[in-house]
DNA sequence: AAACTATATCGTTATATTGCAATATACAAA
DNA sequence: TTTGTATATTGCAATATAACGATATAGTTT
């Protein structure tokens, strides 16, 4: 081994690259912009809305929830999910800020 | 199979969810943000930076420049990395949309 | 040219993800 | 209490990803 070598990733990387896992796909990706569409809150009708059966959608929920990403509340015998606020305004200000950091350097490549 | 179902996701949709998954690995936002950091561009740094051995990194650098997120310049005998900040704006106009149409409503649960 | 350096690619193993049928759970309605 | 509806869980097969040693490529230096 060379030099150092960093044993880990902060506590930041490894909590954004899990949002950002959550988004990495085409199916989760329709759900949030469905959620966002139909403005509150849906439940079985994103199965009827995607090209998938029923435990999947299901399973997307699930990792989209475990990411905070959406919330979900049980009203009687349905699931109403919505898009948390938050973690969205967390992603937002993310970029915000990287984007700012960006604009103050200059890169001499590329 | 119930009444419509759509039969395949937005090309915005794919794009935006393969974005999301080159994030979505903590070697990845290291990446990243280590190249944000050092300002301009890095190339075998990046190795010693992370707990990673080289066929690795370089395997990671692949995917992140597939997706777009970053640009390599050979220079000679190495190369030059810096990020896409085209692609990083892109990200960061989506959050500031999706946040907006966000704001504007009001969920009737959760 | 030979040796060195930086990076990429290949081949492989281990693990994770995706998708679904079948089934379970839990409430609602008859 | 039986039937139906909505959702979750389980188990499994197919595929994708992550990691890395070995090796290839390409430029640099001597």
């Amino acid at each position: 081994m060379k030099i150092s070598k960093k044993s880990s990733y902060t506590d930041s990387q490894q909590e954004m690259a899990l949002l950002f896992k959550a988004l990495g796909h085409p199916a989760r990706m329709a759900i949030m912009e469905f959620l966002l569409k139909v403005n509150a809150c849906i439940c079985g009708d994103i199965v009827d809305e995607l090209p998938l059966a029923q435990p999947t959608v299901s399973q997307h929920l699930k990792e989209l929830k475990n990411a905070g990403l959406i919330k979900g509340n049980i009203e009687g015998n349905t699931i109403c999910y919505c898009i948390d606020e938050n973690r969205i305004e967390m992603l937002h200000q993310y970029f915000t800020i990287f984007s700012s950091n960006l604009i103050k350097k200059d890169n001499n490549c590329c």
